[in-house]
DNA sequence: ATAAATAAAGACAAAACTATCTTTAATTAT
DNA sequence: ATAATTAAAGATAGTTTTGTCTTTATTTAT
């Protein structure tokens, strides 16, 4: 569905407006342990989320890291599809056809489109916070092992 | 959602399934430039769906190409997705957590779910055959120019 | 001021994916 | 038999994705 690099930003960006606060910001390294993902690689990824798009907040030196503010928590999850270039897959035919649509449908389209409907729906409607408050130790996970 | 390759896979086999007949078969030439997608790269990807996995019959020489018996046309679709290795989508969890379950749920699990199987049970309840035969010339189409 | 801790930035590399081109094998029509 | 046609097979190459490592910049604590 996702690439491994928007994979990785979904649940870093969950897992850091769950645990992570201005006073208790979270270190890359803890991130990385966390969800399971490559330092170095997610490292890129959250510098990517922090400089470009402003989902993420960072601060560098000691006790630096990463956290998220109350408004970045409210955006919607797409914010992080779109940030990552990724979000094609809300929008687009299961078969890859650039002029597929209600007046020109692939053979799969009738069947499909509800399916991308509601895709969309969950990502546009849905707020990083509603998910951040999806975990709750022992119940919800977001980690991998 | 799928690979380059998968989305050929699926444009030309149901395109193959709707025009193809033992009598009358399809070469490459023909079903590349009616799919739109790169003549030789889908000669690779036929190839395989026709060596190794016995999906699409082939015969070579003059009047050779491809076509669809009949009892491959009513295949699922996810036969395709399983002869591409591209078939992960259907089972996998969306923010790519191994054990992510009904026990181990991720942040977005109770949201997915539904989606995901939907989305499975359009491409294992749905043959091959149902998705050609939506193609009616100027209501549905399968070509991508 | 200096040292330590941490993210940012950049260079590099490995793997996967997409694509092309050439040669070979099989089949048919003459 | 021979030539023509078509898919099969194999070699190669470009691009993107994923990942690592090193150096630099910033901030804090001493």
């Amino acid at each position: 569905m996702f690439s491994k690099a928007t994979e990785y930003a979904l649940r870093a960006t969950i897992f850091i407006a769950q645990k992570g606060t201005e006073e208790k910001k979270l270190s890359i390294e803890e991130i990385a342990k966390a969800i399971d993902s490559p330092k170095s690689f997610t490292a890129k990824i959250l510098q990517a989320l922090t400089k470009d798009n402003h989902i993420i907040s960072s601060v560098r030196g000691p006790n630096g890291g990463f956290y998220l503010t109350e408004k970045s928590k409210q955006l919607p999850v797409r914010i992080i599809l779109q940030a990552m270039g990724d979000e094609e897959v809300l929008e687009k035919c299961v078969l890859g056809l650039k002029q597929c649509s209600e007046l020109q449908p692939c053979p799969m389209h009738s069947q499909y489109k509800s399916i991308r409907k509601q895709l969309k729906e969950l990502f546009v409607t849905k707020s990083i916070k509603q998910f951040a408050s999806e975990i709750k130790d022992g119940v919800i996970f977001i980690n991998n092992s």
